[in-house]
RNA sequence: GCCCGAGUGGCGGAAUUGGUAUACGCGCACGACUUAAAAUCGUGUCUCGUAAGGGAUGUGGGUUCGAUUCCCACCUCGGGCACCA
């Protein structure tokens, strides 16, 4: 037998796995399922580097553990391609995105091809596919249909740069996340999505989740829920205006006795019309509120909203609101801190408590009561629920996405219905992105589609209509394709209801942590949407969700192109193999936790691989005998301990306790500490001359999930026929893991001193006249009064004096 | 500002219903093998001390027979939200 050669190995087995379709997931199976799911790439044109797989890996060992339990495994990959980013790379190469796109996935499935996963590949799904895209349109109707998407022309962010309006989720910092560029607020058409209506179920069912704390917490921030009132003031007019009533919002109703002006956003529906020519006269300074409306309108949110910003406001002049609690007349202002979209777009103004209401009174010498009276928090408002979610702006003015299945009707002569919405039939689904020259924004509320006139005209009979032209954003197929993979190919349904049942829900979901509030709050509001019309069995779609941490550089930045430090996986791969890439990525340290790559440390795991190849090959050349002595390996200046017996079962017994670490680590995604307990292992065995081989080749298999290729080789070489990952888990037995001997630490005042053996059964009486003979234990005893000794069984004595 | 999470050897990290701190791996040192080197194998590797013994898990307190683990205050780093009333 051969030096552990991995190139050959890998390749062997990766050909014979795809043959004999060893990772084929079944759809009618009598066997309990288990659905691990990764967050399927996004292939915008860079290579991969070595910190993309990490999730995958993890994910592989799991669904190797489970389908070697006896799961039925669905794992399947995937990819999103819709989008600004791919299209943004097309238009960067001068290629075609249909061609960019197919291309980068090509690509990608190859350098994934060599790392050994067991995807399943007959269920591979791309959201860009029309086969595919049709379900994500149909779910768009039927949102329609349920009033929750419906068209708006408030302003909404727009970023210059990329030529299309973006959700909230897509604005960081008032900036576009994809570019950095500075958004602007743009009164555009656009669709929207109506995902506020389930903010309250996005809250509260994150309770019954098994996600990461950071994850629902971002969530929750983002959703933000505060409980308040509403509270009417009266607005009275000097000049003899008929009074009026304007609504506030405020957490805190019971300071309204502090509450010693008004503040409206400028942007107030009240304020539009008061300055409104028809309305003139109704304030005094109509011109001065005028022109600081205009000047508001024209920041963009950064200017506005920046923290150290003074703070500025105008007066209305001539117009008082009364303090329902006071019956005190009190001043209005209007001021940009204020904002329309939160709240009821008016607040009082509480300058003792809050210290935004104080900067803005001392800035304006309004006054402030120090001392007021509490109120009660039901005594002036109803209690009402806000939250800071906002609709989800679901249309994009870009090529490269689903197009919005709509048509308008379009009647040159005018007659009624001109304009109106009609939505594509079903049976017309679906509604296909045509295949264009050019593809460049347009920087209007049209995407470039809106030119392509033998697509965007349609004639049925005498009647003609208008497609809509703007597409969906990125984030809609991801919204709900692990549904697809389920039943991929499926032209009836999005989704058979007897698989969705069966496979519903996924138990494990793996991605990065950037996903907090865009895919996982998209996905879950589709997933109750697809819930409340009966399309899904459970109203959530992730049961467990583990996050991934980045790889980073060993220079401890980010692994990019722009500072030259990417570790291409291909190259590890072709130095180290694929087993040992995989080993070292779960090894690396706590699987959620950043890590940075190290050259060095990769050598560990490889060399680990290579120990388990040259104890493979000893079990080998003596499989003639069936059961091999357990003779201790004769070594100078160490003499064989009792544990290490020819006869002792002290192998047996490490083997049963490291299957059972290794189980439970895999389950609880402790990757590192599982593939360290398989090293202990390793180095005791190496301490034997020889092992038998069925406790090797239980090794094995514990290891197979982790080392796929190597294992197989190894157990395919001990004369199995049958794929190792297609044979059962180990399972540990309880009665050999336990001890005959204990160790029990003696300690004196909390200090370790000693350390005596004692039979489990032994009596804690026994056990503790044993820890006071103890000679290193009697010498401090001596002559010392003992007032206490504490026994924790199995563990330790501790001797209080 | 508010809300999460984390701080342990030279490095990645391990240890949780409070019970031997530093498992496993990297690196380093010494030794074996070699003409030599690499690879491999062996031994050692928190720190002060000749030793007995002492000290150390971001800092300072507290609870406890016993604290990396629990409580309080603070510092640093990472993340989320943010003129949200």
């Amino acid at each position: 037998m051969k030096e552990y050669d991995h190139k050959k190995i890998e390749k062997k087995w990766q050909t014979i796995w795809q043959e004999n379709k060893v990772y084929k997931t079944l759809d009618n199976s009598k066997k309990k399922k288990f659905y691990v799911l990764d967050m399927f790439p996004y292939v915008s044109g860079e290579g991969i580097h070595v910190g993309h797989p990490k999730g995958y890996i993890a994910t592989d060992v799991v669904s190797r553990m489970k389908r070697m339990q006896g799961f039925n495994v669905l794992h399947p990959m995937g990819f999103d391609a819709f989008g600004l980013p791919a299209e943004n790379y097309a238009i960067k190469t001068k290629t075609n995105p249909v061609i960019s796109v197919a291309k980068n996935i090509a690509r990608f499935k190859k350098q994934l091809a060599i790392i050994g996963f067991d995807y399943d590949w007959e269920r591979e799904v791309n959201t860009s596919d029309p086969k595919f895209y049709k379900w994500t349109q149909w779910i768009f109707l039927k949102l329609l249909e349920k009033g929750l998407a419906y068209e708006s022309n408030e302003p909404v962010n727009w970023c210059p740069k990329d030529r299309t309006v973006l959700a909230n989720e897509d604005v960081e910092d008032g900036k576009c996340e994809r570019c950095g560029t500075i958004v602007e607020k743009k009164p555009i058409r656009q669709w929207v999505l109506k995902i506020t209506d389930y903010a309250d179920r996005l809250l509260a069912d994150l309770d019954e989740l098994d996600w990461p704390e950071s994850i629902k917490e971002s969530q929750k921030n983002w959703i933000g829920r505060s409980e308040g009132a509403e509270i009417n003031f009266q607005i009275i007019f000097k000049n003899g205006g008929k009074p009026g009533l304007i609504p506030i919002f405020t957490t805190r109703p019971d300071t309204i006795f502090g509450a010693t002006y008004l503040v409206l956003s400028p942007e107030h529906p009240w304020v539009t019309l008061a300055i409104d020519d028809n309305h003139k006269g109704v304030i005094d300074n109509v011109l001065e509120v005028g022109k600081y409306v205009k000047e508001v309108k024209n920041k963009n949110d950064i200017e506005r909203t920046s923290l150290d910003k003074v703070k500025t406001g105008v007066e209305l002049k001539g117009v008082k609101a009364i303090n329902p609690a006071t019956r005190e007349e009190i001043p209005v202002w209007i001021a940009d801190y204020v904002l329309l979209n939160y709240g009821t777009g008016a607040v009082m103004a509480v300058p003792a408590d809050d210290a935004r209401d104080r900067e803005f009174s001392e800035k304006f010498k309004l006054p402030i009561f120090e001392n007021y009276q509490k109120a009660g928090f039901e005594d002036f408002g109803k209690k009402v629920i806000k939250f800071k979610l906002r609709d989800w702006v679901f249309s994009r003015q870009r090529y490269w996405g689903e197009p919005i299945p709509i048509l308008r009707v379009v009647d040159p002569e005018g007659i009624e219905g001109m304009g109106k919405v009609i939505p594509v039939k079903e049976k017309d689904l679906p509604v296909k992105l045509p295949k264009v020259k050019s593809y460049e924004p347009t920087g209007t509320a049209e995407s470039p589609l809106a030119n392509v006139s033998n697509w965007i005209n349609v004639k049925k009979g005498q009647k003609i209509f208008k497609r809509e032209s703007n597409t969906m954003p990125q984030w809609a197929g991801s919204s709900w394709y692990y549904l697809r993979y389920m039943d991929p190919k499926n032209n009836k349904a999005l989704v058979d209801k007897k698989k969705e049942k069966y496979w519903n829900m996924v138990d494990l979901y793996v991605g990065g942590a950037e996903h907090a509030t865009r895919h996982l709050i998209y996905a879950r509001f589709w997933h109750k949407f697809l819930y409340d019309i009966g399309v899904v069995e459970n109203k959530e779609p992730f049961k467990r969700l583990q996050h991934v941490g980045l790889i980073i550089a060993s220079d401890g930045r980010k692994m990019s192109k722009r500072f030259g430090n990417i570790i291409n996986p291909d190259t590890v791969i072709h130095t180290f193999g694929a087993d040992t890439l995989r080993l070292y990525e779960m090894f690396m340290g706590p699987f959620d936790q950043a890590v940075a790559w190290s050259e060095e440390a990769i050598i560990g795991p490889r060399r680990f691989l290579e120990r388990v190849w040259k104890i493979g090959k000893k079990v080998k050349e003596r499989e003639t005998k069936d059961f091999l002595s357990l003779r201790p390996r004769s070594r100078k200046g160490r003499e064989p301990t009792t544990l290490e017996n020819p006869l002792s079962p002290f192998l047996q017994k490490l083997l049963h306790k490291t299957i059972k670490k290794v189980t439970e680590d895999i389950e609880a995604m402790k990757f590192n500490t599982a593939i360290s307990s398989l090293m202990i292992f390793m180095n005791e065995v190496e301490k034997f001359d020889s092992l038998s081989s069925d406790v090797y080749k239980k090794f094995l298999q514990i290891l197979a999930p982790f080392a796929p290729h190597i294992t197989e080789e190894l157990w395919n070489m001990l004369g199995e026929k049958k794929s190792i990952h297609l044979s059962s888990w180990p399972k540990y037995d309880s009665e050999k893991i336990k001890d005959k001997e204990i160790k029990i630490i003696v300690q004196i005042n909390g200090k370790v001193r000693a350390e005596i053996l004692v039979e489990g059964d032994e009596t804690e009486e026994n056990i503790k006249q044993k820890s006071l003979k103890n000679e290193a234990v009697s010498k401090y005893t001596e002559d010392k009064e003992i007032k206490k000794i504490i026994y924790v069984k199995n563990r330790l004595i501790n001797i209080v004096l």
